[in-house]
DNA sequence: AAAATTAATGAGCCTTACTCACCATGTCCA
DNA sequence: TGGACATGGTGAGTAAGGCTCATTAATTTT
C-alpha cells in the first residue's frame, strides 16, 4: 500500500558520475546491445546490463521504459549503422540479375557479419505484438521494396513476365533467406553469402524471366557462341580467299 | 531455509476429482492449447491453465516438466493430428508442378485453418534452444523432404535442372510461405490458399524448370543453338578441306 | 550562495514460474 | 474388513527478475 518508503540512511555510497543524458543513452545502448546479443532476450537480464554500463537497474528504467523498449531502440540503432550507404553501392551495378544478385548477396553477408542482431531480429524483435510501429519495421520494409523496384523495372522493360505479384517474390527472397541461414545463425553450420546468393538469385531470376527472352547467362552463351561462329567464318572466309588466290578467282 | 512447510489445517476442501493419469494429461493439454493459443506463451499464465482445467498449479508440474515442455507437447500433439494421411492424398497426384503444388497448398492450407497454433510454432517454439530435439523439428523435415523428394524426382527425369542445392529449394518454398503468411498470422489481412500456391508454385517450378523442355520459347533457344553447330561444323569442314587441300592430303 | 534542475540511487513491490511436504482416494490382499 | 501401498492431487511457500518511486547528489541557473 504504502510502499517505496526509503530509509534515510549514511552508508557510504561510492562516488557518483553523472554524465549528460545523450552519453548515458549511448552507453546504456552499448552495453544492451552486448548482453542481448550474447544471452538472448528473455535470458539478459536488466540486473546484468545495469551492472555493465556502470550504473544501477532504476537507472535504466530512467531512459527507456522496459526491456522490450530497450530491445526495441538497440535493433533500431543497429539497423541504421547497417542500412548507411547501401544505395551508393546500388547505383554502380547494372543489370538485372546483378542488381537482384545485389541485394540478396548483401542482405545475406548482413547475416554473415552479424549473426547475434539477427537471430535476435529473427527470434525475438518481430514476434512482439507492436513490431509493425516499430522502425526496424519501416525501415526493412523501405529496404526490401529497392528490391522490388528491381523487379518492377524488369517487368516494364518485359525482361520479366507480369502478373506475379511483387509480394510474393518479396517474401520468397527473403523468407528463403532466413531460412537459409537457420542453422548458422543457431551456431551449426556455416553458409558462403556468394554461393548462397548466386543460388537464390538463379531460382529467383528464372522463375520470372520472360521464356525465350533472356535467359540470363544462357542467352549470354548463345550470343558467345555466336560470335565464335562468326569468327570461324570470317577465318574461313578468309581460308577461302587465299585459295580462290591461288585458283585465280580473284586479285590477290 | 526451512520453506514448504505444510500446516494441517481442516478447512473444507472442495471434493477432489481424481483422474487417470492419460485422462488428466488430455485435459491439460486441452485447455493448455486453448491458452496458448489466446495469449501466446508468454502471456499464458500456467494458473490460468490449471485453473481451466479444474486443477491446482502444482498438478500442472506433476505431469509436465515445466511450461516450455508443455507447450512443445501441445504443438506436438497438434503437429500428428495434421500430418496424418498426409502421403495418401499425394498418391493420387501425377506431375510436377501438380505435386509441388499440392505440398505448397496444403502447407498454407494448415497455417489458414490454424493460425494460432502456426503462430506459436513460428514465433516461439522455434526459437527455442531445444527446438531441434523436439519431434516437431523432426516430423516438420520429414514432411517437407516429401516435397524436395518431387523435386529430386523431376532432376532425375531431366525435367528440372540439376546443380541447384536442394536445401535452397525447401528453403524458399518453406520461408516464402512463412513469411507469406505473417500479416495473416498477425490478424491483418487475408489470403487465399489457392491463389498464392499458384504464385508460389509459378516461380519455384520456371525456377527449376530445364530451358527449352517445357518453356516454349525456350525452344527458341535450342534452335539457335543447333544452327551455331551447323555453322561451326559447315566452317570446320571447309577448313579441313583447304588444309588438306593445301598439304596434298586430298584430291581438291 | 541559494534555488532550481536534472542525474542517479537502491530498497522494496509484484508477478509468475516452480517446489515440496503433505493429504486423499483407490486397489490389493490377507 | 482393514491395513499397506501406490498413485492422484493440493496449496502454501520460494525464487527470480522486471519494475517503481521517495530520496539524495551533482550541476546549472539566478
Amino acid at each position: 500500500m504504502s510502499g517505496y518508503r526509503a530509509v534515510p540512511n549514511s552508508l557510504p555510497r561510492r562516488q557518483i558520475y553523472r554524465l549528460p543524458r545523450a552519453q548515458r543513452v549511448a552507453d546504456i545502448m552499448l552495453t544492451a546491445r552486448a548482453v542481448f546479443s550474447e544471452k538472448g532476450y528473455t535470458d539478459a537480464m536488466i540486473a546484468e546490463i545495469a551492472e555493465r554500463a556502470g550504473v544501477v537497474e532504476g537507472t535504466i528504467y530512467r531512459y527507456f521504459s522496459g526491456k522490450r523498449e530497450l530491445l526495441i531502440k538497440v535493433v533500431e540503432d543497429w539497423y541504421e549503422e547497417i542500412l548507411t550507404d547501401y544505395d551508393r553501392q546500388l547505383l554502380g551495378i547494372r543489370g538485372t540479375w546483378n542488381r537482384l544478385r545485389f541485394m540478396i548477396w548483401r542482405h545475406l553477408s548482413v547475416v554473415h557479419n552479424d549473426p547475434a542482431m539477427c537471430r535476435l531480429i529473427f527470434n525475438e524483435l518481430r514476434s512482439v505484438p507492436e513490431y509493425r510501429e516499430t522502425a526496424v519495421f519501416e525501415l526493412n520494409r523501405e529496404y526490401t521494396n529497392r528490391t522490388l523496384a528491381i523487379v518492377q523495372e524488369a517487368m516494364d522493360s518485359g525482361e520479366f513476365r507480369v502478373g506475379i505479384p511483387l509480394r510474393v517474390v518479396r517474401e520468397m527472397i527473403y523468407g528463403g533467406i532466413e531460412h537459409h541461414t537457420w542453422s548458422f545463425l543457431r551456431g551449426e553450420g556455416e553458409f558462403s553469402p556468394e554461393d548462397s546468393a548466386d543460388a537464390i538469385t538463379d531460382i529467383i531470376y528464372r522463375g520470372l524471366v520472360r521464356s525465350g527472352v533472356a535467359i540470363d547467362r544462357g542467352e549470354e552463351a548463345i550470343r558467345r557462341l555466336e560470335e565464335v561462329a562468326d569468327r570461324l567464318e570470317r577465318a574461313a572466309d578468309m581460308s577461302e580467299e587465299e585459295l580462290s588466290c591461288k585458283t585465280g578467282k580473284s586479285a590477290c
